[in-house]
DNA sequence: TAATCCACTTGCGTTTTACAAGTACCTTAA
DNA sequence: TTAAGGTACTTGTAAAACGCAAGTGGATTA
């Protein structure tokens, strides 16, 4: 059962997004999927953010509910699953490069990597595409 | 005391924009400043959502601590205040503009007005700068 | 077959939120 | 001039969410 089907304080668009992701730690746990190449709960749980190991599971289990993520058992172990984005999930990349962006331009102290401003500032569209296929 | 200059979690810029409008709320009134030219206080609490008086009063202080708006008195009436959003809270458009497309596909209830979608697939930029021109 | 790894779950004290009510200042009308 | 109403909050309190520490159970490794 996904979000759009009920309880929702409103049809706007900005909180259906708010709804999905509007709180302190699910925006890190997409970044860590998008960007960070993580995929195993161990890995999410040692971000520097340091998440609580019953928030990691709450929201995991939530981005799944909203079919943001999917689990799988891992291959190469099966004492492990792999968490990844869904195609809907995937589909928060320019949201996450335009916040990334805005960030970078208003935290002095962000970490963003020059790299990523001087292509962003230079062909929007292709950072996009650059990071989109190293999504699949 | 802006936020980049102390108790941030990490220098993630993901994380900062978590830290600056991660929650439930705050987006909302940001949407309402840059879409729907509300202005005043109870401007804000008549929006769908129904956001609770001190919920609100928390998040325009916090919004006004982290630069994003500022508070002015009305001229037409002195007792009432207006809130806009600064330069910075300005250039969230891009990131609202790309939630906003996102749930818009991915939300079958959205009641994003299909102008929007058009002018997004057919120029992303141009629609950018259209809002942008309104919040001048 | 015992120890370790992994992904959680549980308990519990603290913090945040939601809802209702109240307050202080300003404006407008009598 | 004074009373009524508007505006932007603040306060109180119960419920919900969060943070931290510890525990659990199945799979893997030594």
């Amino acid at each position: 059962m996904t979000k759009n089907s009920k309880d929702l304080r409103s049809n706007c668009p900005i909180n259906f997004a708010v709804e999905t992701f509007g709180d302190k730690w699910t925006l890190l746990v997409i970044r860590d999927l998008m960007f960070k190449g993580k995929r195993h709960y161990s890995d999410f749980l040692a971000s520097d953010e340091k998440i609580s190991t019953n928030i990691l599971a709450d929201r995991l289990q939530k981005l799944d509910d909203n079919g943001v993520i999917t689990k799988s058992t891992d291959p190469d172990n099966a004492s492990k699953f792999i968490y990844s984005l869904t195609e809907k999930g995937q589909a928060l990349l320019p949201a996450m490069v335009e916040m990334t962006a805005w960030s970078a331009e208003y935290d002095s102290l962000t970490n963003t990597p020059s790299e990523f401003l001087n292509s962003y500032n230079k062909n929007k569209a292709a950072l996009i595409e650059m990071f989109k296929a190293q999504l699949t």
